[in-house]
DNA sequence: CCTGAAACCTGTCTGC
DNA sequence: TGCAGACAGGTTTCAG
């Protein structure tokens, strides 16, 4: 399900309902969702903690505990987190319920097993693997340019290199790629300064546009997100560009499907 | 260095 | 109706 505005979405929803709230049980309902501590140590360093922060960084849920420790989930393919009321009983395909101090409880849902829980006193384990924040001021078209021009990867499968940067996926990329006219097959280092400024300014619209409407929503995984309705390419395959008017068309690149038109979208030279 | 395949999982949809 | 196969928003690991 997530990319960054689906974990965004999930993560301003949740803050309210955690922020300053005890974790006063902990049922692992599957072992294996667990990274890092075993489960036995993870339910002993969890239980009685209070929540300090809720926030996201990639596409992690990140979450400070008031002992500065901190409980990091990834969602990765079908992944949910949700808050469920007083006398709530496990559902088909939850992993790990939280008991909080207000009766409510956390409930990380996972139909395929993909997500996983990381309970770590050292967050550097995992935030010192990820690439910069797409939103951050820091982050320029230039940084982007300069790091295209450092390697000769095609651009799809660098764009979802969280190391390159964070918090892109399958849809958001074919989308920022689309609307920057760029091919997922073009090698990084033939790209120009002035399409890397485009790509730079299209990777931050559509992540944008993604937040403001609460994410996608698609199939039977994730529910409230609108972004499915302004798809330009994912998942149109046949219906016309609405630059040129061109069918979308689908290909493979990088084991993922990748959407793009044909005739706004060429490999550079 | 870079690409592609396979693995981890369950569920849905399509076509024969 | 049944069933095989493809496919699904992610990431890691390994072979070439």
């Amino acid at each position: 399900m997530p990319e960054l505005p689906e974990v965004e979405t999930i993560s301003r929803n949740l803050r309210p309902h955690l922020t300053g709230r005890r974790v006063e049980s902990v049922q692992l309902l599957w072992d294996r969702a667990l990274e890092t501590p075993s489960p036995a140590h993870f339910v002993e360093q969890l239980t009685g903690q209070v929540i300090r922060t809720v926030s996201r960084r990639a596409k992690y849920i990140w979450i400070q505990l008031e002992n500065s420790w901190h409980l990091f989930v990834h969602l990765r393919m079908s992944g949910d987190l949700l808050i469920q009321p007083p006398g709530y009983q496990p559902k088909r395909h939850d992993r790990l319920l939280l008991g909080l101090s207000d009766g409510h409880w956390l409930a990380f849902n996972d139909t395929r097993k993909f997500g996983r829980i990381w309970l770590t006193d050292a967050p550097q384990t995992i935030l010192g693997k990820l690439g910069p924040e797409p939103f951050d001021p820091a982050y320029t078209a230039d940084v982007l340019y300069q790091g295209l021009r450092e390697t000769n990867r095609q651009l799809k499968p660098l764009l979802l290199d969280q190391s390159f940067v964070a918090g892109l996926g399958n849809i958001y990329t074919d989308e920022a790629l689309h609307l920057a006219g760029l091919h997922p097959l073009t090698i990084s280092s033939a790209v120009s300064a002035e399409r890397a400024t485009a790509l730079h300014q299209a990777i931050r619209t559509v992540l944008e546009t993604g937040i403001k409407n609460n994410g996608a929503s698609i199939d039977w995984v994730y529910r409230g997100g609108s972004f499915q309705n302004h798809f330009r390419v994912y998942a149109q395959t046949g219906k016309p560009c609405q630059t040129c008017g061109t069918p979308i068309q689908r290909m493979v690149v990088g084991q993922r499907s990748t959407h793009i038109c044909p005739h706004c979208q060429k490999v550079e030279p």
